[in-house]
DNA sequence: ATGAAAGCGCTAACAG
DNA sequence: CTGTTAGCGCTTTCAT
């Protein structure tokens, strides 16, 4: 491009090059039904005169605006910055522009965002984790969407999420098998991921025929906003499991408590991992920041997008058989061994 | 609004509220000119039809998008992410939409997404830390543009930036009072933000009278990528430190930096703050997560926002000086003492 | 292969 | 106070 003037249109076009605004658009768009000629003699002026075609007119004419909006919660938060800066990414390069909407988790916000969305008169929504109950009959079913990291409801919804159940899993069995005596630290939450991870934890534990579960259980009273707080109620949780029989293996219900964990062991003066393992959650930079790095299940962010990208552009483009189109895809995770468990 | 059809116009209302659709412009806009009973009537009909306006009709016809871009060169970067989001977030308070643009330092991509940009007719653009040479003559004066850090030149821009020159004295003499001998570790970069550290540096020391100030600093051949690879002349260098008279105080050119510089002391059986003082910059997440807890010069990223937004508001309402603005604003950072140092 | 003309949904004179 | 009308820049029949 180069000079891009943006008070140039079609018309200037057509009427330096000496043909009709018909023939510049068939030439731009390269629909056909044109010669050789007039279209290098259009080209030519187009890129003479700096001409860019007008998305706005575009988009109006066509019915498609070719954007498309990403409700998140907070780009700030590493997880969330990741999926996005994919999905924008992988839009980008199939011509949509995306419209990033930092919801805050606020309903109020969410709705506002929804409202300008729509009269930018978006094609299509990839809304990520947001549980926000009523979340206005807008987007249902008027607008192609995707949720990632959603609590499924029978809602005809199109859901993409890690397969959270398998990871909380696989980090509890991974415990079990190295002979630990399994702990759990989690937040105190509704988010539907956490849920299923936690259950996963307990039917391992069931399953192993250990008793007393929900003593091994301790449910931080946080946020992930002030997770870094001293938290004396953990101490004593560790403490405990030091003393109880066995090498314990705590499975923090994501990096950062993991890391809280760590940190309230060097503060007892706990040694990591030999008298207590920790494994976590997320595979975030946490896991490699803290020392030790932490053992932890990661998330694939990418093919989270990718799927999420995917499916919203088959919906945007089968005008078809939109109602049809419902369900979880499970997106794999993986354990990642490193420093914080033996 | 709970109820929005994006496939209802103006016309619509119009016609079921028996006016036409001037009265509903102007009643939708506020402009005047209509009746207390036809507004009610008019709002009435809207609110049932569950009209929304169609942003692209308007721009189009308006000639103003009410929408801005921004680039930025990684939206998963935490300090980026902030900035981003807190233009996002002013910018949607004023009635303007972002489309968020992850360049990646490219300027392959960086011209695409200019070009996405001019073609969606945004009525301003954010450059985040963009050095890109030959940025296009696009955005140059032909659009209300802001810079967030980036080298000044003479090319009638309008810079914002953290007083990163200020800060690097702080951060220096901040070890100099505290009778430090003072170390410096910086990556190769050509930053203008880290340069000006740099100098700082420089100039603090000698100011002090100290000799041998190149031999006082590292730089160190990485990129914020691999930061925690394991780094021997990093070690060298703070065995060096040690090993020379006094006790060194080490200046991490942000707080990546220093917490390698802590992380190597730790790998030395090296005590920090009691045997090695370290200092960072920037006031990330990683100053709170690390242990000890580091010392740094927080940048504002909310201020760097809001002066960005508030300037780019203001430019593109103030159709008259577009050529005129230009120039650097400046904003404060300060000092916040953790654990990092004696 | 090309052009004329209608119209996407809206705003803004202008006229009354 | 309200309506008519002319476009904003583009795509898309329908002619030729």
């Amino acid at each position: 491009m180069g000079n891009f003037k943006k008070n140039i249109s079609i018309k200037d076009v057509a009427r330096i090059s000496g043909v009709s605004v018909a023939t510049v658009s068939r030439i731009i768009n390269n629909t056909g039904r044109f010669s050789k000629e007039t279209q290098e003699k259009v080209n030519k002026v187009i890129k003479e005169l700096g001409y860019g075609p007008n998305k706005l007119a575009v988009s109006l004419r066509s019915h498609m605006s070719h954007s498309v909006g990403i409700l998140v919660p907070d780009i700030t938060n590493e997880f969330y910055a990741a999926i996005v800066k994919k999905c924008e990414s992988l839009l980008f390069e199939s011509n949509f522009s995306s419209i990033i909407c930092n919801t805050e988790r606020s309903s109020v916000r969410e709705k506002a965002y929804l409202q300008m969305l729509m009269e930018h008169r978006v094609d299509g929504l990839i809304i990520i984790s947001s549980n926000i109950s009523g979340e206005s009959l807008v987007s249902q079913n008027l607008i192609p969407t995707i949720y990632i990291d959603r609590e499924p409801d029978n809602k005809n919804r199109l859901i993409i999420s890690s397969a959270h159940y398998e990871g909380g899993l696989l980090a509890t069995n991974f415990l079990l098998k190295q002979n630990l005596s399994p702990f759990l630290v989690m937040t105190k939450t509704k988010s539907s991921s956490t849920l299923a991870r936690v259950r996963a934890f307990k039917d391992a534990l069931r399953k192993a025929k250990i008793k007393n579960i929900d003593s091994r259980i301790l449910s931080l009273n946080i946020t992930s906003d002030n997770f870094i707080a001293r938290n004396m109620e953990l101490n004593q949780f560790i403490k405990n499991a030091i003393s109880s029989p066995g090498v314990p293996g705590v499975f923090g219900i994501n990096d950062h408590v993991a890391y809280m964990v760590i940190k309230s062991a060097n503060e007892l003066g706990i040694k990591v991992p030999n008298q207590l393992s920790v494994i976590g959650f997320d595979g975030t930079y946490f896991s490699d920041v803290s020392s030790p790095k932490i053992t932890t299940i990661v998330q694939n962010t990418d093919i989270l997008a990718k799927k999420a990208c995917d499916s919203l552009l088959n919906l945007i483009s089968n005008t078809t058989s939109k109602e049809a189109q419902s369900g979880v895809i499970e997106v794999p995770v993986h354990l990642v061994i490193k420093e914080s468990t033996i």
